[in-house]
DNA sequence: ATATTTTTAGACAGACTTGTCCAAATCGTC
DNA sequence: GACGATTTGGACAAGTCTGTCTAAAAATAT
């Protein structure tokens, strides 16, 4: 009896649409005063919904910060997936390539709001709820250091890098491209583009000097 | 739990080893519990004191935290200040020494109680509390980085390494010691001391790798 | 237009904290 | 042993926050 449009589906998108709203008001506040300074009148008024509201959706306080916790590891999956499927695989200029990639890679998924949110809320209730990160600690930073080792151990194959462990020269590129954001980056400060960039420059010099080949033997 | 069992103790201890303890325990509890979430009833029974007495020494709880920021920035900066000092400055094995130096320094600086604890007050409270930090922000890590730039700069005077620029050594040096730990830190796991030999011998090999001469030029 | 579901505002109890006050107990010192 | 300073335990008010409840309002589907 539903002729065009299903009404399953539109009160599940305004549903879910409040859904996300509160979500990301949550995150926000979180973010901001921590979880245990977190006030859900607060959360309800910027997500522009009332109390009640909440707590129908996403039942306690700690059931949000689980709900929180999944969207934000989920969004940062897919960032983090996304980004390295633009990794230079046949580069032209190598150095050049491998700075952009770092910068994208800052942007789109460590200096961003979601990367800035699992950190924080990682440090500080990391070890309070571990069955929260169980997840992400398993496959989040491991996946991508592998799917990173991989890149690296390709382009060494091509002749392009002399790599030992790719694993290894994986993690240290990640820790290069951080070295001159780590300050800035537990301040919370915003960081320009232009600080990205000479820190992806500076990184890749450096990873350069230790794993790069000085003239590349393929065609 | 409740140091109850043990009154003796308590009650034999100074003026001073009282306050000293308040700290402690407080420095315990806010890293736990964030500050929001620290209840001084708890940092009064971890500290064996009654809740009085640490009104009587601190004030308030925002002036607790304040003595024990205080406290734990100058203790870390002493840690530093004192590994410093052990910088191999004129080297035998360079590789070797630089290992056990990184070691040194992710032992008393970075890994340890203090470290930890500023860490995560940092990333918790910093943006909260700017004028808390601000100290340290200015003369902490600046101060660090440029003593080390210019051991780096002496060596590379000396014939052991090739530099471009001192400052950025100095600051990816650290980032290569801490790439293998950023996952076990962040989660406030407990590192092993083979853990922090084989990472500083990963960081050091690739340190290196990119600014080490093959061969010492100096008598 | 009506029926059903969701949302809202507000009140509410229960629990928890902070910071103060005070009288009694205890300590260091003479 | 006595004295002054410190510590203690407990009571206390004032405030905040969570989570529930209710009846009215709004939105939505039929």
């Amino acid at each position: 009896m539903t002729p065009a449009d299903t009404p399953d589906i539109s009160v599940h998108r305004s549903h879910s649409a409040k859904r996300h709203s509160i979500i990301d008001a949550a995150a926000s506040v979180f973010c901001r005063e921590g979880f245990a300074g977190a006030n859900i009148d607060l959360i309800a008024a910027e997500a522009g919904v009332s109390r009640q509201t909440v707590y129908n959706h996403h039942g306690d306080k700690e059931n949000l910060l689980v709900a929180v916790v999944r969207e934000i590891t989920e969004r940062i999956n897919a960032g983090v997936f996304e980004t390295l499927a633009t990794f230079p695989d046949k580069p032209v200029d190598l150095e050049a390539e491998l700075v952009a990639f770092a910068v994208r890679l800052n942007q789109n998924c460590m200096c961003n709001r979601d990367g800035k949110f699992l950190r924080k809320l990682l440090q500080a209730e990391g070890s309070r709820y571990p069955e929260l990160f169980a997840g992400w600690r398993e496959h989040g930073p491991a996946k991508t250091w592998a799917a990173l080792a991989a890149r690296f151990a390709r382009l060494a194959h091509a002749g392009w890098l002399e790599i030992d462990d790719p694993d290894v020269a994986a993690r240290q590129f990640l820790a290069l491209v951080n070295a001159d954001l780590q300050m800035a980056m537990i301040f919370g400060d915003t960081l320009s583009e232009e600080q990205l960039r000479q820190a992806a420059t500076n990184a890749v010099r450096t990873f350069l000097r230790a794993f790069g080949k000085a003239r590349r033997n393929t065609t």
